[in-house]
DNA sequence: ATAAATACGGAGGATACCTCCGCTTATCAA
DNA sequence: TTGATAAGCGGAGGTATCCTCCGTATTTAT
């Protein structure tokens, strides 16, 4: 009946109420974050949860492991999509789309510019935990551009999207999309302002 | 002995001590904020200088009042930086020194970051009193570039710092100032990938 | 059914914010 | 100088949030 080993490494199967709370926590904190903002008080999520505080905190044991839990998916997409744009677009225009991606996910869902933000730089733990991901995104599509000789200039992945998020961080006003996306393409033409020698004739206007 | 009219109008002078007070609370607070960050405890301020909590409430109603008064001056010197270099530069010349200068600001006096931060677009008090005045500056700057034929896209310019702030948002590892750097030529560079028609036979290659 | 592991949950200590008000001190007029 | 009074001081204390700790309750596996 039992499918481990016993012994010493014994592994007893996860308790039925940790998991469901876990869950729960997970969809509330979602919920709320949205309405409320990073900031909310975890006390309300649990609260809201119906579980104690002990609860939310034995299962995230700070803010960050919650909002790293919550988001963590959206990460995985923005990767997904950076793989995926390589495939079916040119250099420059796969890096731009991806961009504007970016930019998009964080209007989509307010809440993840704290969370993006922490993941391109800000708190250790979170960086710990997306960073690399992030990064290894838009490295790929960076190394791929400078590889095409689309683009020369020497340029650290992530501060392309710190630069971004700077402008995101301030959603004041219904304009600050089309800043960002704006600073994307000044961005872009500053990366090929010193592209090296093209080799092969044609550079696609853009 | 007395310069003040009596009557309803009557503007005693500040008392001596409110002045001391002041003055030392502000001292106290900037070297605290570049000693443990921006976000320390206000008590701590107060405790350090000597005073009461009360003291230090009321002559600073918010942290950012308290901010605000401590790194003001550095946004005037800002600001008359751009009158200056608008002078003795080329437009351009004159744009990138002012934006790398704000990133001399920022490295200089770590906690200017989230001060700066603030004022060019967080916390709407902040903004309201120092805003402006950096808005006008680098607004000048990039009007004067245009104006020359040099820079020719539509650019919010509180954007351009936006983005700069990004980067230095993470002043992690003795890098972050380089990649600033970088960043405000790739930003320049982006800016005059799409300038209007020359007038005048010559453009400056950087 | 029972033992043992696991998880629950909230009381409570710690810290920080900010207000309020009784007491102190500086200023000004006489 | 002195007295009246405006101005300022400062910290106690209410509120809020964080986070830990541990006695109790639940689940699992035998």
């Amino acid at each position: 009946m039992n499918d481990r080993e016993a012994g010493p490494g014994l592994v007893r199967r996860p308790r039925a109420d940790a998991a469901r709370n876990r869950v729960r926590l997970m969809e509330v904190a979602k919920a709320t974050f949205t309405e409320l903002g990073a900031e909310v008080a975890l006390e309300e999520i649990a609260r809201r949860a119906g579980v104690g505080i002990g609860t939310l905190y034995r299962h995230f044991p700070t803010r960050d492991a919650l909002l790293t839990d919550v988001y963590g998916h959206a990460v995985e997409q923005l990767a997904e999509a950076a793989a995926r744009l390589s495939k079916t677009l040119a250099p420059v225009d796969a890096l731009r789309e991806w961009m504007r991606l970016f930019v998009d996910y964080i209007a989509t869902k307010q809440v993840m510019a704290p969370a993006l933000g922490a993941m391109v730089g800000g708190t250790a733990s979170l960086y710990a935990s997306s960073g690399p991901t992030i990064r290894t995104a838009i490295s790929q599509l960076i190394d791929r551009a400078v590889a095409h000789g689309d683009i020369g200039r020497d340029i650290e992945p992530l501060d392309l999207l710190r630069a971004i998020m700077g402008v995101a961080n301030v959603n004041n006003g219904p304009g600050w999309q089309d800043s960002a996306h704006r600073l994307i393409d000044i961005l872009i033409d500053g990366l090929r302002a010193q592209r090296p020698p093209v080799h092969h004739g044609t550079v696609r206007p853009r």
